[in-house]
DNA sequence: ATTCTATTGTTCGTTTATGTTCTTTTTTAT
DNA sequence: ATAAAAAAGAACATAAACGAACAATAGAAT
């Protein structure tokens, strides 16, 4: 039994734009709740979708780390505008890295429209969501798993990722500090991070604006090795100062400009 | 078989206009609907064409056979069934290597209250879930990660995994041919399974009963190269005999012994 | 010309997809 | 804990699509 393109359908908007409710799909494609919920179930007994009371979602790794998961939905609307300012700017084609952190995972699902992208990343959760465009061709990195947050770090992943050379690396960062410091607080995660900006022809920073001047322990860079920050606020002094100095570009997202 | 002229048509209109119900293009060819259907048929046959309830598409290998993920969603009795088997005889505080494929992933389900594991894995969701186990090492492999099921490829994977020599290699399989060979359907994926053959002491393969004198393609070894076959049902011939020359152990999973 | 074969059209019983209605289950609020 | 509301599932009805069998037609081979 093959597929309706109702069901490809179905199956992409859930991939592109997220859960769905079962109402929402059946506004959607002008049939009754009842359709919906038997193509759903077919998809999900197929494997393709994971079933929620209420809707549907893409099929997530089965015991999923709830902490995890809610911090991530605590992903308010300031990651998702960054995230879109920065899929804006990330040209069809190009190579990129992408590291740990829930910021950085917002600009995946945003990618997820992208074609052609190469990207390398030792997150896993952003491996796993863009390995289902086929358009677009994922590396992850190899290493340890911690366990917090799925993110990939050690010795390992450093030697794997000095193979690459690519056109973007994305990090996100703990805290940036008034004298021009980007620290974080896991060493294991910052060797990862330096690595990534060691072996990117332009290195760009996503960090809200709770960022700025938040202690952390382990320095990674500093604000001149930047090519561009993106952000959601304008950041407070001294760091336009800081920024205008080193020649770093700083994008303020903005929150209102929704896509339909 | 050769195209008439309509089929190569038809087979062009689908390509340029995407999916086209069966009286459209009846209509377009002023032909009958059973016409249609009959040309239909045949290019589906040769898997030049997809066919859904009312219409035809082109053979997108995303979504292609649900029967079949279907049907492999389904067996999960007897691979439960089989992890349980395996997961008893794997001792605390050892190495592991698990590969792709869903019964190694129900393995990884029941590996999930072992106590000071270190597991080496190619699995994206097997990486996933037995790092939410803090009394579990995990270390993921580097490399290209498959769209259709998040495993991980290529030659960086197999170079990843040869840093590393652990206890029990565990791997699944496509098909075990009466000639005593295993084989798959990705080369690369064979590749890497090869990898772990080496890199372990000891060799254990996962294989339900579908998967005897089931045929594939790509060679990936020799059953007297494994150590212990797990399975859910006695092997039929020749294939208990291999096993013996070979001094392979074969161990067959009850599928009734539930732990409450 | 005749026979044979391949293709198409026609008819009809069977299957499939969808909508409708009602019951059961799950969630939420009190 | 209980009641109310929302969603899911089961059962049935119906219309559309499918497939098989047979008839008609046209071209090819003899």
């Amino acid at each position: 039994m093959n597929l309706a393109p109702r069901h490809t359908q179905l199956l992409d908007d859930v991939r592109t734009r997220g859960p769905q409710t079962i109402e929402a799909l059946a506004e959607r494609f002008g049939v009754t709740l009842q359709t919906v919920r038997r193509d759903v179930q077919r998809l999900a007994e197929a494997g393709l979708l994971s079933r929620f009371h209420g809707g549907v979602r893409l099929p997530g790794s089965t015991t999923e780390n709830i902490a995890y998961r809610q911090r991530q939905a605590m992903q308010s609307d300031a990651k998702r505008a960054i995230a879109r300012a920065i899929a804006q700017r990330v040209p069809n084609g190009c190579s990129l890295i992408l590291n740990i952190g829930t910021t950085i995972e917002a600009v995946g699902h945003e990618l997820l429209r992208h074609r052609g992208l190469r990207v390398i990343t030792n997150n896993l959760h952003i491996a796993a969501l863009l390995s289902t465009n086929p358009d677009c061709e994922v590396i992850v990195a190899g290493g340890l798993v911690r366990g917090a947050d799925q993110g990939i770090v050690g010795e390992a992943t450093v030697d794997f990722m000095r193979q690459f050379k690519v056109d973007i690396g994305l990090i996100g960062i703990s805290g940036i500090e008034s004298d021009g410091t980007l620290r974080d607080f896991d060493y294991r995660e910052v060797k990862v991070a330096r690595t990534i900006v060691e072996q990117s022809r332009e290195v760009w920073l996503a960090a809200d604006h709770s960022k700025f001047n938040r202690p952390a322990m382990v320095e990674l860079a500093r604000l001149d090795e930047i090519d561009v920050v993106f952000t959601d606020a304008p950041p407070p002094p001294p760091f336009g100062e800081l920024m205008a100095q080193g020649h770093v570009e700083c994008v303020v997202a903005d929150r209102s400009d929704d896509p339909a």
